[in-house]
DNA sequence: ACGTTATATCGTAATATTACGATATAACGA
DNA sequence: TCGTTATATCGTAATATTACGATATAACGT
């Protein structure tokens, strides 16, 4: 049988609720392409306020979909799930090419 | 550069957060193995009230994940988008077998 | 036309999420 | 130690989601 439980259901709903924002989205699908990205460049990209931004990594951290390392003043932030790239080729249309 | 835009995020989230409830994965697992189910089996499968598991059905077939056809007094549900099962691959534990 | 079955929608109370300014913390350089 | 920079957390108002009983709709058999 093997059924997954409720428990692997609610996991997963964890996971793609954590995804499940545009500017989440968005930074998770710039952390794979550069790899690794402190606050403070996020914040200008997404042209949002410091702590909206940092609620959301909060909210991916807490999922285990981004962890942090400390250098000096700033943090930086990359993907710790490596499934999440498969999610974002599956839902998000295909770059021509990726530059850096 | 060919950037996914602000409206390929709100896409990808829209489908994202249509997936992200326990039951509704529940029910989308469950149509992926059988192919197509009615109203009432959910239901009892689900044990939850008929309203509960339509209004799931909804949101499911208002963001396109699965589709209706009706057959007399049934309404018969299957998935309308492909991608879901590698989306539940990805993130379900996976079955030993699947019967039927 | 009428009762029955299957499903959808409505109303709504409880709960969760979001955005964001204000404030706190942590590390640095002087 | 002090000021500064980078980031996190708090407080909270606005909005969205959830669950579910009550009610509506649609198709069937008689």
């Amino acid at each position: 049988m093997n059924e997954p439980d409720f428990k692997s259901y609610t996991a997963a709903a964890e996971m793609l609720k954590a995804l499940a924002h545009p500017v989440r989205l968005c930074i998770v699908r710039g952390l794979l392409q550069k790899k690794q990205c402190n606050v403070s460049y996020m914040q200008e990209c997404l042209n949002l306020p410091q702590s909206t931004v940092s609620q959301h990594l909060q909210k991916l951290r807490s999922a285990g979909i981004v962890e942090t390392e400390r250098s000096g003043l700033e943090i930086k932030y990359t993907i710790a799930d490596e499934r999440v790239k498969q999610l974002i080729v599956l839902l998000l249309p295909k770059e021509d090419a990726i530059y850096e």
